[in-house]
DNA sequence: ATTATGATCGTCT
DNA sequence: GACGATCATAATG
């Protein structure tokens, strides 16, 4: 997709109102701002509405998951096992659930203050995870529902890694790598895809999808898997 | 290196 | 009252 190739100008509402599969995958390499502090995207995990037994919007709209029916390109907040609060990009047209968890992402800004409140943990660990990412960017209850779009605290910019989640799709037996998309200083993103972590239904769909060669993609129970026959 | 366990609380049954 | 889209620490091989 062309259009949104600054690097400053956040991503728009149109770049999330799409299935949520297509824009996971294009998420990674992205910037996601909040304060003085930057991510580079390494991580991210799809969930859909009523179609995906894994996801917190499965059986129907409630106060918790509200706003994943809501604006694409909005945030929505959880708490995850009483102790982390964990982010995510709501995608597809207000109505229809679906949002993408950001899991882990490597530290481009704000790094000092970062590395003297957590001094034990190394650079690569700062937010890889999603409960260690939703820390070092403040996330908390107060920014569910905000955009990334503009006019709130948060924001992504940006290059998209467009055509991710075709390419996934064209390779016939395994989902392992693919590669493209060479960006500025000729760096390549390669994506690769696997089963979603830490959830019971519907684990066998590669729904994770990370960057390969990223030290602060977490380590999941799984690495890219073989690709499932169909029927 | 891998595996087990406690922490901690909002959400839904 | 049970259950997590997790993480840090302790124990074990």
């Amino acid at each position: 997709m062309g259009g949104w190739l600054s690097t400053e100008s956040p991503y728009p509402v149109p770049f999330y109102d799409r299935p949520v599969l297509d824009v996971a995958p294009e998420l990674l390499g992205a910037t996601i701002w909040h304060g003085p502090v930057a991510v580079r995207i390494t991580e991210v995990e799809a969930y859909g509405g009523a179609d995906d037994p894994a996801s917190h919007a499965f059986r129907g709209l409630t106060p918790r998951n509200a706003v994943m029916f809501g604006q694409p390109g909005s945030v929505y907040v959880y708490l995850s096992y009483g102790v982390h609060w964990c982010l995510n990009i709501v995608c597809s047209p207000a109505g229809q659930a679906a949002a993408v968890l950001v899991r882990s992402g490597k530290v481009i800004a704000g790094l000092d203050g970062l590395r003297a409140r957590w001094p034990r943990l190394a650079e690569r660990d700062l937010a890889r995870g999603p409960g260690r990412l939703g820390r070092v960017l403040s996330v908390g209850p107060d920014l569910n529902g905000t955009p990334v779009t503009g006019g709130g605290p948060l924001r992504v910019t940006g290059v998209p890694t467009p055509g991710a989640q075709a390419a996934v799709d064209a390779q016939p037996t395994t989902y392992l790598a693919w590669q493209r998309s060479t960006h500025g200083r000729g760096s390549a993103r390669i994506v690769q895809t696997g089963p979603r972590v830490g959830i019971r239904l519907a684990a066998e769909r590669p729904w994770r999808f990370w960057l390969a060669e990223e030290p602060s993609v977490s380590r999941g129970p799984a690495r890219s898997v073989p690709h499932p026959h169909e029927g």
